[in-house]
DNA sequence: CCCCTCTCGTGATTGTTTTAACAGGAAAAA
DNA sequence: TTTTTCCTGTTAAAACAATCACGAGAGGGG
C-alpha cells in the first residue's frame, strides 16, 4: 500500500464518510455501490472511488462495496479506537459545554483531566474529568502521555495554553478560540472549529445570494 | 465590478482576513504590504493579491494596502452591519451555549428568539432573548422576515424543523445538528459546523503524523 | 458452463486553484 | 526634478483536483 500524499480534500471528506457508512449500518444495508452512496452524500461515483482508492480500494467488481468492511476501514483511517489520550484547557463555558455534551470516547478519545487557573473550580470534579491547576499541566501531559488538548481558553491565555502544551511534548491541538495559533518551531497538530469564521461565510452567501 | 464566480476556497478565507485585518487595527498599524500580511497569515503574498483582485483590488501600487479601508471592503463582502434577522431552534445544551456566549450582535446578526418544544422553557427569556413554541415559528419567521436560524435541536427534530424553517420562507441556515439536513428544492443555504467531523480529522492527522 | 449485467480501479482528460513572473505606476529619496 | 525602490494587478505557468472512459473481473440467471 502506497501513500505518496492524501489531499486536503480527501481528507476533509473521509470523516463524511464514516458518518455516512455508520448510518447505512443502522439502516440494515450490507453493500452498497458508488453510484447510490454518490447519490445519497450528493458527489460523483468517480470521486468516491478514487477516495477510496487512494487508500487501497475496498470494493469488488461487481458488487461494490461492503458497508461494515468500508466502514472499519475508514475508521480505522480516521485512528478511531485507537484511544487518544486527552486533557481539555480552560474551563468556562465553552469547555464546560463540551465536557458535558460531547461525546469524546465513542469518536476514540479518553478525556483525563481538565486544567484550569480559577481556583473555585480547581478540585472540582465535571462529568468525571477531574479539574487541576494549570501549573501541573505540563507534568501531566509528560507523566500521561497525552497526546491531544482541547484548547477552550479565553483569548488572553490562549498561547500560554500552547506554549505550555509544547513543553509538556503534546502532539495535537483541537482549537476552539478565535486565536491565531504559533506553534513556533514544533510540529504540533492544529484543527480549528471557528464560529464567527463559518457565521460570517454564511453572511457572505447570504449577501450575495440570488434572492439578496 | 464583474464578479463570474468566485471560488470556495477564497469565500473560506476572507472571515480570516477580516480577523487579522481587525487585529492589524487594534494594533495600530495603518498599511501593510501583502508581503507582510502573508508572512502574519502564512499564505503567499501572491494568493492574497489575486483574492482581494477577486472583487476589484484595494491596494495601491509601491504601496500596499490601507488596513482600515481593506478591513471595511472585507466586512462589506462579507455582510457584516447588514443586520440579518435570526432566530434559533433547540434550546438544549448547545442552543443554550450559543444564546449566552456568542456575540452575534458583534457579527451583524439580531438574534429575535428562541424556540423549543419543551414548555418548561416556553416563556423564558434567555440572555434578553424569548423562548417561544415551535408551533409559532413558521408565523413569527414570515412576520419578521428573519433571514437566518441557527439550528441547534436533538436529531430527531432536526429534518422537521428544517421544513418549518423553509416554510416559513428561511435564507439560510446554521446548522450545528450532525443530521445531513435536506433542503428539497429550496435554495437555502446551509453552512454547518461538525464538531466530531472536525475531530475526526484531527485524529486522521495524529494516527499518520511522522511521530506516530 | 456460458453469457449478460454490474461495478470497481485506473489511466487519460478536463477543469480549477495556486504560484510565479512581470509591466506599470505610486512613493520616497536624492 | 529625476531616479530608485517598492508593490500592485494581471497574465502565464505549474500544481492540483475532479470527472470521464474503459478494461477487467465478480455475481447471478438460464
Amino acid at each position: 500500500m502506497k501513500k505518496p500524499y492524501i489531499s486536503k480534500n480527501v481528507i476533509q471528506r473521509m470523516p463524511r464518510y464514516l458518518r455516512t457508512l455508520t448510518e447505512l449500518q443502522k439502516e440494515g444495508i450490507h453493500r452498497i455501490s458508488s453510484g447510490e452512496l454518490g447519490a445519497r452524500m450528493r458527489l460523483t461515483p468517480s470521486q468516491i472511488r478514487q477516495d477510496f482508492a487512494c487508500f487501497g480500494g475496498f470494493g469488488q467488481q461487481g458488487y461494490g462495496y461492503n458497508v461494515k468492511t468500508l466502514r472499519d476501514e475508514v475508521a480505522s483511517i480516521l485512528g478511531v479506537n485507537r484511544g487518544f489520550q486527552m486533557v481539555l484547557v480552560g474551563t468556562g463555558k465553552i469547555g464546560q459545554s463540551l465536557l458535558e455534551n460531547f461525546d469524546f470516547e465513542s469518536y476514540g478519545f479518553k478525556l483525563r483531566a481538565a486544567f484550569d487557573i480559577r481556583h473555585d473550580l480547581i478540585g472540582e470534579n465535571i462529568c468525571g474529568v477531574p479539574v487541576l491547576d494549570c501549573s501541573e499541566m505540563e507534568d501531566f501531559i509528560r507523566s500521561n502521555g497525552i497526546h491531544v488538548a482541547v484548547l477552550s481558553t479565553n483569548r488572553a491565555g490562549a498561547q500560554r495554553a500552547v506554549d505550555t502544551l509544547i513543553a509538556g511534548g503534546i502532539r495535537a491541538i483541537w482549537n476552539f478560540t478565535e486565536c491565531e495559533l504559533s506553534p513556533g518551531d514544533s510540529d504540533v497538530i492544529i484543527e480549528s472549529i471557528h464560529f464567527s469564521e463559518s457565521l460570517l461565510r454564511l453572511g457572505y452567501h447570504l449577501s450575495n445570494s440570488a434572492s439578496a
